[in-house]
DNA sequence: TCGACAAGTCAACAAGTGATTACAAAATAA
DNA sequence: TTATTTTGTAATCACTTGTTGACTTGTCGA
């Protein structure tokens, strides 16, 4: 339970919030640590509930992570109507992304990646969450490549950006790369 | 000592040659499994060595890992004198790369990511030997977000690659996504 | 009110981690 | 030969890991 401390408030005795406490938790410490570094007992910890919980509702850590991380690997939020204008939103997007708290498919993505477990996990996801919807919106030729370089090319900021923590813009003019990678990504829209 | 099976071939008694031997086992298996997830008997192992030897000779895993990860992380050898077939010639090399083996940097980059520890040793390396050599041979402005976008996009193309495993061209032509990444980066060399 | 059952806690497990040590064996150099 | 360096063995330390079984506690229906 919660104790003079912060996040996790006091819960009812509710089986079904407490499975969606811990895999928020699980969310962000999987997201912010990757699969091998993340220890259950700080997942629980951030939980506000036991670790022998974990076991339980979710059999084990592999399990966890199955519920926790694919669901929401979408990225059909990202996808807009005008893909005219899908360089400068997903710059944007990215760019200026916030930095604490919400959940990040991609920074979860590249956190994972050391993990053989978590790699097979999300090997197929991303292909069919993040790569394919977004091929089936390219018009012309080598839609799929395009598709495939456009992600490696996002991937790649926020590994960057956030995991190894390159400035991208010594300046402080955000603006800068913004306008770069907009036009960057637009190009490979554009085909 | 290497015994019925496999790769390390039997050495004199030279420090230095398993200091060396230390030292290449380290890097294919932090490259392959990142930093927390490589064990110091899994290393010795594949040196053909005692696991006490890595604290005799680098004092700890830490240690280790700051002997045999970043003199290699240069890029050097990827900078070419005319910068105009730049994005022709980063395109060929990693779109061919050689799946087996060999030590990449990249690779290690990506799979270290999970580990704290280990991003903070790179974070300074990465920026002094990869981005800003590259940086200093890109003629207009904003040169130091260029370079820092092509980095990006080459170690997301690897991340998709070779660690999640995407299949960038189905049809089995690689010279597709070569063709397309050679321009990306050749747009953002140009400026 | 009271029991039954679900929800949650606790303590301990076995296995593995990295680091370090003392000692023996082997190879090399003097 | 002897002396010295290099390496292997094996054990220990203090810890962390995921998981489990037995326990307690809350909640709700009869």
């Amino acid at each position: 339970m919660s104790d003079i401390n912060n996040l996790p408030t006091a819960r009812k005795r509710d089986a079904a919030a407490t499975k969606d406490a811990i895999l928020d938790a699980a969310r962000m410490v999987f997201m912010n640590k990757g699969y091998d570094s993340a220890g259950t007992r700080e997942i629980a910890d951030r939980a506000g509930v036991n670790v022998a919980l974990i076991s339980r509702y979710f059999g084990s850590k592999e399990g966890l992570f199955k519920a926790a991380i694919p669901p929401t690997m979408s990225m059909e939020p990202m996808l807009i109507d005008d893909m005219a204008k899908f360089g400068a939103h997903i710059a944007k997007h990215f760019v200026h992304k916030d930095l604490v708290c919400r959940f990040d498919p991609m920074l979860a993505l590249i956190r994972a990646a050391a993990s053989e477990n978590a790699t097979q996990i999300l090997c197929t996801t991303i292909e069919e969450q993040f790569i394919t919807p977004l091929a089936n919106r390219l018009k012309g030729s080598d839609a799929y490549e395009r598709a495939t370089l456009i992600g490696a090319q996002l991937t790649g900021y926020d590994l960057a950006t956030r995991v190894i923590g390159v400035n991208t813009s010594p300046s402080g003019d955000k603006s800068k790369v913004e306008a770069i990678l907009a036009k960057v990504i637009q190009d490979l829209v554009d085909g």
